[in-house]
DNA sequence: CGTGAGTTTGACGCTGTTCAATACTTGTGG
DNA sequence: CCACAAGTATTGAACAGCGTCAAACTCACG
């Protein structure tokens, strides 16, 4: 499943991918792979803008996105935004040490998502070490993504910010020369530490040297990607 | 230790603390709290900018700092960098999931270190999930920092951040009226991607405002905390 | 003392923000 | 099917915050 901590045979897997469900236990069962409704994985529906959760609520439940886009985020006291990270389709999010939530979710389209009940999680991690391993490992992970994060963050230009955020979400396209975006410039825009007129300005650069296409504001063609990989530095 | 995220009857304690090093079984013995040498645990020295590693290194050990402060680290190709943590007094760094450190770790100034072999951890998780509870919650205790990091660099103003930074490193002093610096500018502005100018220039004005006095570059007497926890947003 | 690293301060300029106007997209109702 | 409205995105102009460059200052240490 990922980077083995303690010695084991397991496959690695995508480091995108977040926590392996099915190795979860439920009530003495293995949960299958698919998100169909289990004992605690409970399906559920979220409309765009709709908020998954707040932070400082108690953390009963974590979460597995089947389908659509999740953002993770903070805000100051006059409303500034800060999104931790966007989580699409097998990504994990909501899982935490602590009772509270350390930030809030918020569906960025409509998505399909499984819940789990942290309390069962608790009982299956208690019994079983394996499980334990890969919450760390999840966990390293995620300390993994946020220090990248905080690297582009303190110090890169917006123009080196936008780049790495399309090659990033290219990844996630299944046509890895047409970036279709799931979120508004917004979203964008408070996930690189920029405002959307930057954003918007800078990928408007970005066509005007013939380096990516805007077919639509959710569109992207990239159209040299060679150039796009140089950028990012 | 924290929040138990399972159910446990252990004591909580102060979350600045990183890994609980006595919690680490050694060859079959329990670890001492004291970090004199044991089977596992080496004290080490390191001078002033001394490299303790470097990112993509194996990592083969991690640390707990006795003395003296450590940054985290990340660097881009041109040299840019970003420091992710200072670790101070009691906090561990270097634990990782993964084959090799995913930042550089430097001594900020001259200080003692206790290494451990992460192999003989990897052996004392396989057989305590007591163990992995603690790395698991270790993990996501860096996970909210990070966070939290990352909304600093991302939507703070220069104001913003230097307070930040003074009420945080405040908590690190016995004395809660005069911080004593461990580290110079650059180490701050890297760690607030600012630059030494900026971080300069706002701690003066924070002096000609009188909420502070620099008593010397590295002595910053805290006159009004009252007004500087109000500028932390 | 003299030296050099680290820090402060000033002048200036650039990057990114702010404010504002325009354009595009999408959904709704006539 | 088109007109309209509302939300979203783009573009422009002016501004400001922070960065850059350079010089002066401080202080620890030889």
């Amino acid at each position: 499943m990922l980077t083995s901590f303690a010695p084991s045979n397991r496959q690695a897997a995508p480091a995108l991918q977040g926590l392996p469900i099915q190795g979860l236990r439920m009530n003495g069962a293995e949960a299958t792979q698919s998100s169909r409704p289990g004992p605690t994985g409970t399906t559920l529906h979220f409309a765009q803008d709709q908020e998954i959760y707040c932070e400082s609520d108690e953390a009963n439940l974590f979460f597995k996105v089947v389908s659509g886009v999740v953002r993770t985020c903070k805000f100051l006291y006059d409303g500034r935004r800060q999104i931790d990270a966007f989580h699409s389709e097998g990504d994990v999010f909501g899982v935490e040490a602590s009772a509270e939530y350390s930030y809030s979710a918020e569906a960025v389209c409509d998505c399909t998502l499984v819940s789990y009940r942290r309390q069962e999680m608790d009982v299956s991690a208690l019994e079983d070490t394996g499980f334990y391993r890969q919450l760390f490992s999840y966990a390293m992970r995620s300390v993994a993504r946020a220090q990248g994060h905080a690297l582009l963050l303190g110090r890169k230009s917006a123009l080196e910010k936008v780049v790495a955020f399309l090659l990033d979400w290219a990844r996630h396209s299944t046509d890895n020369e047409m970036i279709v975006l799931a979120m508004t410039r917004q979203d964008i825009a408070d996930y690189l530490g920029l405002t959307i007129e930057t954003v918007s300005r800078t990928l408007s650069l970005l066509e005007r040297d013939g380096v990516i296409g805007l077919m639509s504001a959710r569109q992207i063609r990239i159209i040299r990607p060679a150039t796009l990989q140089a950028l990012n530095s």
